[in-house]
DNA sequence: AACACGATTTCG
DNA sequence: GAAATCGTGTTT
């Protein structure tokens, strides 16, 4: 096999889980076999339902269940019209959390990401655990590790909208 | 059935 | 500064 993150990791708050992946292997294998290696370097978290700025704050919805899927899986949705945000679910099942996959080395911004790596909707319930498409390994060693206030969501109130659940590596 | 809008990016 | 572009959630 590989040296795929397991489960337990998966499975831990979207606190802990988001400035962890900072510094991690992102693995991405296309349809013809070949496979890149990115580094994460830029993720934001979204937590639960009390979070106005998470879309599991209205609820269990048609787009956003797979957020109450246990940790591990990837939320992809459409924003725009145009472009696809790339999640990785946190926590147990029945705990809407996921961390944004906003950037990665040399990928400034979330629908870049998904762009470049050629991953859309169809990924959407995608199980890291299993997933001979993409995956994600443990990194290189831990650099600066930076948190401010999430972007592009001024809908979501005073303070949800300054809590700093961005998370960045220098 | 119709409408409003967004976890963004790009162009002028 | 503003357009592009459409699935989803909400209202009618």
């Amino acid at each position: 096999m590989d040296d795929r993150l397991d489960s337990e990791f998966y499975s831990r708050d979207v606190l802990y889980v988001a400035p962890a992946l900072l510094g991690m292997k992102l693995i991405r294998c296309y349809p013809a076999g070949e496979k890149e290696i990115f580094i994460i370097s830029e993720t934001e978290a979204y937590k639960g339902t009390e979070d106005l700025a998470c879309h599991a704050s209205k609820g269990l919805t048609a787009r956003n269940r797979i957020m109450f899927e246990r940790g591990g899986h990837l939320y992809l949705y459409l924003i725009y019209g145009m472009y696809w945000m790339m999640n990785v679910v946190t926590g147990g099942r029945d705990v809407p959390q996921a961390v944004l996959i906003r950037g990665l080395k040399e990928i400034y911004g979330p629908g870049r990401v998904t762009r470049r790596l050629q991953i859309d909707g169809s990924f959407n319930g995608e199980d890291l655990l299993t997933s001979r498409k993409i995956w994600i390994e443990k990194g290189i060693k831990k650099t600066q590790i930076t948190a401010g206030p999430r972007i592009g969501i001024d809908y979501a109130g005073e303070f949800w909208k300054n809590v700093p659940w961005r998370f960045y590596l220098k």
